[in-house]
DNA sequence: CTGTTGCAAGAAATCGTTTGCTCGCGCGAT
DNA sequence: ATCGCGCGAGCAAACGATTTCTTGCAACAG
């Protein structure tokens, strides 16, 4: 049905080979006979059949984005934009395989990605359990990104997680709150963890002694978020500020709250991960602690087709550094004499989070 | 490097076809045989070669999604995360493809589908313009999503853009406006014009004479919304209400009635078009025309699935139902008589949109 | 004039599957 | 007893590219 290389190879008078050698530049070939080669296949409008080209090189143009969940905020879209357009611009065309936190059909998709022979994968690992041998041993290269695995076993790239919580807490702390909660994600994730880790670190720098009633885990969805709000706020004594790991929490969060009738951030102060574009147009308007995510999928692409090009150095982590963006939700502590009250967003331009310079670990 | 079929015939003493026959479950096999080539495969952990099989059935089990932007807000996330559940339970990967309104990408990754054989196509045209031939010739099946293409030229699956839009602006002038603005996207997406049309429909149904200097095209983001509602808002005599297309353009248009020191609804009420979470808990709770965008997605497949399992009836359209979330964003006029004046939302559990009901046309 | 070298283009093998065709064996019918 | 038929399994030919190997021709040197 659709041409091949043999049409090409009967119009223009050579052979198969030829034509081969003709459009992949490779060998010296007459230029009289490249021209009518060239002719043939634009007259033909010949693409060769990549599928037949991936058996033959043993080696599929093909890479595998396997992450938790896209719809999870724009963290997850616009870092699947930036693996995208970093595997579009190499001419990968990229699979998106959603793997809902599941080991299970995370394992599934690796098993694809094996079964597809792609070049490469870029993966959210879902907890730490996640065996990325069936794909070493297939000798597929492997990019981790936003979360970390143990083991150095691939190169990975990750938000500063560590430093975005503590820069938050901290911010609270000068603020004037001191009776501080915190919403974090699935332990399994490293983000989870590493932003709770902050979030202890801040505390314990300032002198405060943790409280782990103050602290839920929950499951960096709305409803998860609501609930363990709920629970803080019907405490005997209930946090004077939350710091929570994701946004979709957070939206949740600030149901609960509403529903509670307590003011934003007289009765209790809110800051959130990961930006939004609404964020400033929220009633409070929400204090976030943002990620370059589409920076985030772009740079691991970038990781992934380096060692594609042959490089082998030791594996590599890359950190991107996060930012807090202060908003209304976090304003000092009424009454409090803390922190010279930093000025609140005014409105402005909603931009979104421009590409940011990286540092490396 | 990897075990091939010719491994497991090794190992279990029969030749590739068997294995073959065993392992596609084809034909009558010598039950004994099976067992030994089941075994062998399991034991070698053997995994079919998919590009191989692919080139010898001339058909390669793989979906290519393309759309615009995986970014733009929750709409386009949620129709992704649709399609490729559907996909996947069918046992086919899907290849994202972000083509930006850009004619000339878009075609490009059209290309790509017919290099990649792939089974089908879900897209998502940038126009009018598209051309679906290089497609079709290839006898690759195609359904549009989300927007129409003239021509009955594949199966269609779309929200009920007019019905919504009309729903909305009637709700508008139920409560009182009737000076009222649109803002809508790029006319080359059938979504724009079919909710501005909506718009003047009901404006019409309405008697209210039309007035083109309170219509804007944008371009489907903040920044174009923002200018956008900035420039109505200039005008000698500034809308009551605004209507507007999208939610991104939307969240700019409240920036720019923000900085004017308009307040919402009282000197402008505004109802946006998709479904966001964090609707309830802007400073004024937006209204919106939601869309089961996961259901878009998901019926998409269905109707491809149902095309590559041969069947051929003739094209078919489905048209999936929008739903108008009041809130507060769209209260009564002040001073006005009219609309008994909806209750408006109250807070309560943020929940995604439940999967809908479908009505074919 | 002949033998060697170099190079360009074609013939054919290859990648890992699936599948049409052939072959052999056993059983039933004539 | 022989023929034919059915059925199960293997051989080998695809699928459409790339690439190694081979061949043929020309040029050049001895």
């Amino acid at each position: 049905m659709a041409t091949t290389i043999f049409d090409v190879a009967r119009k223009s008078g050579v052979s198969t080979a030829t034509v081969s050698r003709v459009l992949n530049g490779n060998k010296q070939v007459d230029p009289e006979l490249a021209a009518r080669v060239v002719g043939a296949a634009r007259e033909l409008n010949y693409r060769p059949n990549r599928v037949a080209r991936s058996l033959r090189l043993r080696h599929n143009r093909v890479l595998a984005l396997v992450i938790s969940d896209v719809r999870t905020g724009p963290f997850f879209a616009d870092m699947v934009r930036g693996v995208e357009d970093g595997a579009h611009e190499a001419g990968y065309p990229m699979f998106l395989c959603n793997a809902d936190e599941d080991p299970e059909k995370e394992a599934g998709y690796l098993q694809l990605a094996v079964a597809e022979n792609v070049a490469g994968v870029i993966l959210t690992p879902s907890g730490p359990g996640t065996d990325l041998r069936p794909l070493l041993d297939a000798g597929i290269q492997v990019v981790l990104a936003d979360r970390k695995l143990p083991g150095n076993q691939a190169d990975t790239v990750v938000g500063d997680n560590l430093s975005g919580a503590i820069e938050a807490v901290s911010h609270l702390i000068t603020n004037g709150y001191r009776h501080i909660a915190c919403i974090t994600g699935p332990l399994a994730a490293t983000t989870s963890a590493e932003r709770l880790l902050g979030y202890r670190t801040a505390l314990q720098q300032a002198g405060i002694t943790l409280d782990d009633s103050l602290v839920r885990v929950a499951d960096f969805r709305e409803a998860g978020g609501q609930q363990a709000m709920q629970e803080l706020l019907r405490q005997k004594r209930p946090p004077e500020a939350v710091f929570i790991a994701n946004n979709r929490m957070a939206a949740g969060a600030l149901q609960a709250i509403e529903e509670a009738k307590k003011t934003i951030p007289d009765e209790i102060a809110v800051i959130g991960f990961d930006e939004i574009y609404w964020a400033p147009l929220l009633r409070t308007a929400l204090t976030t602690v943002s990620q370059p995510a589409y920076d985030l999928g772009y740079e691991s692409v970038h990781l992934l087709l380096n060692r594609l090009n042959g490089y082998s150095g030791s594996v590599r982590t890359v950190v991107l550094p996060t930012q807090l963006n202060i908003r209304a939700s976090s304003g000092p502590k009424s009454g409090s004499a803390a922190g010279a009250g930093p000025v609140l967003e005014a409105a402005r331009p909603l931009r979104r989070p421009a590409r940011s310079a990286r540092k490396r670990s």
